[in-house]
DNA sequence: GGGGCAGG
């Protein structure tokens, strides 16, 4: 009934804001895990994007591949996994580490390319997990389902490229989007396979609605989390209270770490610290990142004593949920870039028809759309995009401003800058040494840099 | 929240 949508991203790079995608596979598969569709398609590099050279290295693409004529540019290639992810509406969206790294890199990129829906995955029926987090709870769990492999500092790792192998996955080409996206499947059947009753719970977490429903009926619950390089540990609690100034923010009570009875009449100000002090006694978690909650199967009286005496301190929910709101409210938007702006407001409903008017039209018709946008991002991506793909229509102006802004990116004036700079570039080539063609990437990337240069005078 | 996960 329920289909599967396994992908991965190989990107220009670690950040999701600053970095695109450069390739995306994916694996549709029925509820029994039986193929329905494969696809495995490539795009262009954004004229603004440095490609980190390790991010190429990795992925095996040469820097050539990324302004290869043929392939679509992001803006195109955006509007192909639109259509994608809406053939196969409603699907369930997972990979490995797809909620940290894939999706908000999927977001930026409808973010960036003016789609309508940027978070199409999580819309219309569609839903997320996580099969690094299922493994995360299977190593916690039931330890004995799969094969736990050793990384080099001698402990647990659990990256793909050495789990999937040490459980029987001939991985033969790791870090190629569409084998690591069979890696996946292979690990996310051994866990069905091998854990079958706790396998089912964690499908459960794919509905952020069914998730928030138990957790707001005060049940006993349980998640497996992983902290740094700790073996993921599964804490056992109550929810407590919701942010209020992000309905997905929750407070989550660990049993083992509070007393009910104190709990139940603590000062705002001890709630505070319960949620800020180290342990979290509180923890701050989201019900909407497909975390591996579930119910506890024999709760002992205590933990329903304990729920029951949460659910009755009315004065306890206000405190964590304005405790929580508060947690993160320090940003300061006026020194943002435009891409950390991606969260900063949903769109206006005329914006969002023009979004719409914007996808289906001409770039001649794009620029007029672009001057009439409520939102002052959207004018400014929009801008972007013109003077992307179709800079004829600019004046000699705005193209100089365009050349401006390569050039302040790619040599900026401040020393830390979270995106790829040519000292970056040179540095990690110099890092990877003989391990890629030298003379053919400082080729590729002396000539990217310096066409910015050309067009600044 | 710190330590260095895991993702390219």
């Amino acid at each position: 009934m329920q289909n599967f949508i396994f992908y991965d991203f190989e990107t220009s790079g670690l950040s999701s804001a600053f970095d695109q995608p450069l390739q995306f596979a994916a694996i549709v598969t029925d509820e029994n895990l039986v193929e329905l569709e494969r696809v495995n398609i490539r795009c262009q590099i954004a004229p603004h994007i440095l490609p980190s050279p390790y991010a190429l290295h990795v992925t095996n693409i040469h820097p050539e591949q990324t302004v290869e004529p043929s392939l679509p540019n992001p803006f195109e290639f955006a509007q192909t996994l639109q259509e994608f992810i809406a053939k196969w509406s409603p699907a369930c969206w997972l990979g490995y580490n797809t909620i940290a790294f894939d999706e908000p890199m999927m977001r930026q990129m409808f973010y960036q390319n003016l789609q309508p829906e940027i978070f199409a995955t999580q819309m219309n029926g569609n839903t997320r997990l996580d099969v690094m987090k299922m493994v995360w709870a299977t190593h916690a769990e039931t330890p004995d389902a799969l094969s736990w492999p050793i990384g080099d500092n001698g402990k647990t790792s659990f990256k793909l490229d050495r789990l999937a192998p040490a459980n029987g996955f001939a991985h033969a080409n790791a870090h190629d989007a569409l084998a690591d996206v069979e890696a996946t499947i292979f690990m996310f059947h051994k866990i069905q396979l091998g854990t079958a009753s706790l396998f089912a719970k964690l499908l459960r977490a794919q509905e952020k609605t069914i998730i928030a429903t138990e957790l707001k009926s005060y049940l006993p619950m349980e998640i497996t989390l992983r902290f740094g390089g700790n073996p993921p540990r599964t804490y056992q609690g109550c929810y407590c209270g919701t942010s209020k100034s992000n309905s997905n923010t929750i407070g989550f009570a660990d049993f083992d770490l509070n007393d009910a009875a104190e709990l139940a009449r603590a000062s705002e100000h001890e709630v505070t610290d319960l949620i800020e002090g180290s342990p979290k006694k509180i923890r701050t978690l989201a019900v909407n990142k497909s975390e591996t909650f579930r119910w506890i199967d024999q709760p002992t009286v205590s933990m329903l004593e304990f729920c029951e005496a949460v659910k009755n301190s009315a004065d306890l929910r206000t405190y964590v949920s304005q405790a929580l709101s508060e947690r993160y409210e320090e940003r300061d938007e006026a020194n943002l870039e435009i891409e950390e702006k991606i969260y900063s407001g949903f769109y206006s409903i005329p914006d969002k028809d023009l979004l719409f008017e914007f996808q289906k039209t001409s770039w001649v018709e794009r620029v007029s759309i672009v001057n009439s946008f409520d939102d002052v991002r959207l004018r400014q991506l929009g801008r972007r995009l013109i003077a992307f793909y179709a800079p004829e229509l600019l004046s000699r102006e705005q193209q100089n401003s365009l050349k401006e802004f390569l050039a302040n990116r790619w040599s900026p004036s401040l020393e830390k800058v979270p995106w790829t700079t040519a000292n970056d570039i040179w540095s990690s080539l110099g890092e990877l040494g003989t391990k890629i063609e030298m003379e053919a990437w400082v080729e590729f990337y002396e000539t990217r840099i310096k066409s910015a240069e050309i067009l600044k005078t």
